[in-house]
RNA sequence: GGAAGGGUGUCCGAGCGGUUUAAGGAACUGGUCUUGAAAACCAGCAUGCCAGCAAUGGUAUCGUGGGUUCGAAUCCCACCCCUUCCGCCA
């Protein structure tokens, strides 16, 4: 949620940059709310002022019968003002919620995600003196991938996923978690970027992976509802991304400033209803209704959310480089960053099976959007303030397997493993 | 599933119709003292919203929403959540 005050200050710029994000949010209409609601306030705060002038006047003693009649008449005053308040309240809210947040002034203009800009491509494309395989002829040919009896117990978009992939899996999310947990390995991300920012590890977390309806809410991150999954005897959803459950943590919390930054690295089996997605991506494992990801989340304080929105793409990229993945990093326009974002950017893992950069990752700079109606907030030597939150990925473990699969494949449809995860693979170099 | 207890400020915790501008601790901030620190002592210390250039003033907030009352943290109703015990169970 944006703060109102900067939207009555900025009416136009809050319009214009809404709708560069691809919201149609009628400012005016707020603003007229916003003057309605504050009027009524002043005239409710005056009553309510008399109301408690007149209890003063009969503290520690009977009010007699004038009184009496007086304070009935004041209460059901109020009573009837409070109504019409409340009513306008709700009507406020609703507009303001649908305000997006605003998207930072370097942020690239756009009207979809083919105008994302390409910012660098790091590896070069791997090349074969054979033709390159997709990730599901690999994986069907070892075994590794079984869609068609997950089919018959879950569904489409459902996979087994079998034998040295799971290894696979669980080497990746060892090796993950020991470079997270590890300052030095962040001192050198931090000096090769030239950022100035903590070294603090990140603490590893096995989040919930069910969300109460507000607290979904106040993430921002519950719509579109079609897309999760509703457990309806609980009012309860199952979460789409670790950072619903990680981001959400400190909801109603006031931090000590000391604490900060708050980083945490959690993993999270996730669930996505991918409505409107029929038919994309139907073969493999690169869009499933339930994968398992790795993600970074973290709390700062204004002042140092930027630069740690570029501490975590920097992580990413390490990360990805250790793995000898070839990418590209994007800057995502305006249209792409999403409602509560104020900056973002994709990674794209080169996938020669499909000869294409398909997106493994994304990181996300919220501002103070999420916050605000979390009240995550944090107690400072100038009062008390909302934090700011960042997301991205570490790594989502179906796709980085894929790009593992798909880069590192033999002629021999096996696949070599990258040196960084062998040491979590009993040394084997090869599957 | 059965039963009981409980949700109060950053935290702990008292209050259970009008001396509450929510007691008392702790933490935190500043100061005194000290070579420095600790301790002790002194002082300060919630947040949102509204008005105002500001100083400041007003108002709301004791899980949430309704209700009773001239007046609600306190009484009533509904809901949410937490804890404990019993049962079942990985």
């Amino acid at each position: 949620m944006l703060d109102i005050q900067f939207i009555r200050n900025n009416p136009d710029l809050v319009s214009e940059k809404s709708m560069q994000k691809g919201y149609v949010v009628d400012i005016q209409q707020l603003l007229g709310f916003d003057k309605e609601r504050r009027e009524l306030m002043q005239r409710v705060e005056e009553l309510r002022r008399s109301r408690n002038d007149l209890n003063e006047h009969t503290k520690g003693q009977k009010p007699n019968e004038e009184q009496i009649s007086k304070g009935r008449e004041l209460r059901d005053k109020v009573a009837d003002l409070e109504h019409k308040l409340t009513a306008i309240e709700k009507e406020y809210d609703i507009l303001l919620k649908a305000v997006p947040n605003m998207p930072l002034a370097d942020v690239p203009v756009g009207k979809s995600e083919n105008d994302n800009q390409e910012v660098k491509k790091i590896g070069e494309a791997s090349s074969f003196n054979f033709e390159a395989k997709t990730h599901w002829q690999i994986g069907e040919a070892r075994d590794w991938i079984d869609k068609e009896r997950a089919g018959k117990v879950s569904g489409s978009r459902f996979v087994y996923l079998k034998g040295d992939l799971v290894i696979l899996q669980f080497a990746i999310i060892q090796y993950v978690l020991s470079k997270l947990t590890d300052a030095g390995f962040l001192d050198q991300v931090i000096r090769l970027n030239n950022l100035k920012i903590s070294n603090k590890p990140f603490q590893p977390i096995l989040p919930p992976y069910v969300v109460r309806t507000d607290v979904y809410d106040a993430m921002d991150r519950l719509e579109p509802r079609d897309d999760r999954y509703k457990l309806d005897q609980d009012q309860l959803w199952l979460q789409g991304s670790a950072e619903h459950v990680l981001g959400s943590m400190h909801i109603n919390e006031e931090l000590r400033y000391d604490d900060l930054p708050l980083r945490y690295l959690g993993y999270a089996t996730s669930f996505r209803r991918e409505a409107g997605n029929y038919g994309k991506d139907s073969e493999g494992i690169f869009r499933m209704h339930q994968f398992d990801k790795l993600e970074m989340e973290s709390f700062t304080d204004e002042n140092t959310g930027l630069e740690e929105h570029k501490f975590l793409i920097a992580i990413q990229e390490q990360l990805m480089q250790n793995l000898g993945i070839p990418y590209r990093l994007l800057e995502k326009c305006t249209a792409d960053i999403g409602k509560p974002n104020a900056k973002g950017v994709d990674i794209d893992a080169w996938l020669p099976g499909q000869g294409n950069y398909r997106e493994t990752h994304t990181a996300d700079y919220m501002t103070d959007y999420q916050s605000r109606r979390l009240k995550t907030r944090v107690k400072t030597n100038t009062g008390t303030k909302l934090v700011h939150t960042n997301d991205a990925t570490a790594f989502a473990l179906g796709r980085t397997m894929i790009a593992i699969i798909e880069n590192f494949q033999t002629a021999e449809g096996k696949v070599n493993i990258p040196e960084a995860l062998q040491p979590y693979m009993g040394g084997r170099k090869q599957i």
